[in-house]
RNA sequence: GGGUCGCUAGCUCAGUGGUAGAGCAUUCGGCUUUUAACCGACUGGUCCUGGGUUCGAAUCCCAGGCGACCCA
């Protein structure tokens, strides 16, 4: 191995077999004497750096052409993760992993003694003994393809780069166990390509979203995660705490009103791409902590944005996917604009063959909604929160193609402008994907009084014990009193968008480190 | 919140009342063209946790934990 001169002793110390034990507690014992092995003989089993000539990737396309057999006096430096060994008596092979992909590394004793030798002649033994499947090294060597076939690092000069403790899973069947994949997630990016290439993608998208809007002028901004009165959507937040302030305050539910206010101030197109909070429960669509991209857009409606929107999502599946139909769980999905508009009404309609809007009564509306078969239709207090109990009940999930659904009643949207030619309603549209929500945007209300008897009634709300409704935010209307031009704003959900450009069943796929229970309770278990 | 299923070696999994198993990984020996390398030998267990039934429990019963799926 690569080393300093001083300390070649002969390898005296404790040897790394005398541990009887192949659990994983002598797994690690076995290693940790390999550490001390290293050390012994003067190697740093954990380096300060490595000289990286070429990302693996790049020598797989340099040289893909090279036939077997042949070799190319090229030297190259790499250095990654040995994700198997394959050993003889003279001569080794071992599978190395990089960012970008791998290769084989061929280690003949031959070569690696006339190179090493005179610093180590140990170094090839060192090689047998002292490495394992999941250590990083660095390698130095020609490019070779095998008489089988498979391109390969002709080594002369190698060196520990981190030994590795703990045993990788299962070389052939890898680490299938999803909540061990969840909660160890960088074993799983260690052993699944395919997980690698989700977080890619994702970074992928968020990339060109940024890029998109910039393009188009918008601003990027940074707003508060702590609130005194978080609004901007119906959610339970979470509560924290300020010692010195001795206050509570609250994880932000939405960007949306600090948002506007930086429209009010005068910036015209701005954005936030960033997590929000949500209390409430886990599953395969929900993370209590998700990231979103909010946009809002001076002197534009509601048609200007989806005009955008799927502009912009049309752009992105053919950058990160190659493609604009693309499939998802089997299912295809074509992302070419124009999308299909729809409005809220009719769209129920079709499904329910029943027209909402004929209804001025609430209790008409709940009767025709149950004979159709729609449930809880009783908690609702008016006839747009009976339409929408349909809506989410016998169309939402059919869906599948992007489809714009737009023209909400305006009892279940607080923050948008009344419908300039229909009563009742608001410019709004919500944007579903394979049967579900994954944007939401509206001609943004302006006008202050409107406003602040939409946020009373739900203020109200709360006061009576709604868990979701918000609050009233004094200082955002103070903000819309000072004007706020007409806006255009919406949100994007970034992890569904991400779960159907990647392909992810679940939420939990889309993001590293979604939430879990803790494994065990630290606490006693007694039940009390 | 309800229902169904799962939890056994580091990983992937067998094992339905009678001494806890296999493959891979680990350890040791052999091997200069392997790529799920191969051959030989060995090692490795809180059978998720706690109760109960039983002469005897991974297995049956109860409660709990964590997860997956479906429903609300």
């Amino acid at each position: 191995m690569v080393q300093d001169k001083s300390a070649n002793t002969p390898s005296a110390t404790p040897s790394a077999n005398d541990s009887s034990d192949s659990g994983i507690e002598g797994i690690r014992a076995a290693r940790l004497a390999k550490v001390a092995e290293l050390k012994q003989a003067g190697m740093i089993p954990y380096a300060y750096s490595w000289d990286v000539t070429h990302p693996i990737a790049d020598l797989q396309a340099k040289f893909a052409d090279l036939e077997a057999g042949a070799e190319e006096d090229f030297e190259v430096s790499i250095a990654g993760r040995i994700m198997a060994r394959r050993v003889f008596g003279k001569l080794a092979f071992f599978t190395l992993q990089d960012e970008t992909g791998t290769i084989q590394l061929y280690l003949e004793k031959k070569t690696i003694q006339a190179q090493m030798g005179e610093a180590n002649e140990q170094a090839f033994n060192h090689l047998k003994q002292l490495t394992d499947a999941g250590d990083i090294i660095g390698a130095i060597g020609t490019i070779k393809r095998t008489d089988k076939g498979e391109l390969s690092v002709k080594v002369k000069q190698y060196a520990m780069l981190t030994k590795s403790l703990l045993p990788l899973p299962d070389k052939f069947h890898g680490l299938t166990d999803v909540a061990k994949r969840y909660r160890q997630r960088y074993v799983d990016l260690i052993v699944n390509p395919e997980v690698r290439e989700t977080f890619r993608k994702r970074a992928r998208i968020t990339a060109a979203i940024r890029r998109h809007l910039d393009e188009l002028g918008y601003l990027e901004v940074e707003t508060p995660v702590l609130q005194s009165e978080p609004g901007g959507a119906e959610a339970r937040p979470f509560v924290t705490y300020h010692n010195t302030l001795d206050m509570e305050l609250y994880l932000r539910i939405a960007t949306e009103l600090h948002l506007k206010r930086m429209v009010v101030g005068g910036f015209e197109k701005v954005f936030e791409l960033g997590r929000v909070f949500r209390n409430e429960g886990v599953s395969t669509r929900h993370n209590p902590e998700f990231t979103t991209i909010e946009m809002y857009q001076a002197y534009g409606d509601y048609q200007d944005m989806m005009a955008l929107t799927e502009k912009m999502i049309e752009q992105i599946a053919e950058e990160v996917t190659g493609s604009s139909t693309v499939s998802y769980q089997q299912e295809l999905v074509s992302f070419a604009a124009p999308w299909k508009r729809i409005t809220m009404h009719e769209a129920v309609q079709e499904k329910t063959g029943i027209d909402f809007s004929q209804f001025t009564d609430l209790s008409a509306a709940q009767k025709a909604a149950k004979a159709a078969g729609i449930d809880n239709v009783d908690d609702c207090e008016s006839v747009g929160h009976v339409l929408n109990e349909a809506f989410e009940q016998k169309v939402e999930e059919t869906l599948r193609q992007p489809t714009f659904v737009i023209d909400y009643p305006i009892e279940i949207s607080p923050l948008s402008k009344p419908h300039r030619s229909k009563p009742g309603l608001v410019e709004r549209f919500e944007l579903f994907i394979v049967g579900r929500e994954t944007a939401n945007g509206f001609s943004e209300l302006t006008d202050p009084v409107d406003q602040r008897e939409r946020l009373e009634i739900q203020a109200a709300k709360k006061a009576s014990g709604d868990l979701e409704a918000v609050g009233l935010d004094e200082d955002f209307i103070t903000a819309l009193e000072y004007g706020m031009p007409p806006t255009v704003g919406m949100g994007i959900g970034i992890d569904r968008l991400v779960m159907v450009l990647t392909d992810s069943a679940s939420i939990r796929d889309a993001i590293a480190f979604p939430l879990l229970k803790p494994e065990k309770s630290d606490s006693a278990s007694s039940a009390s």
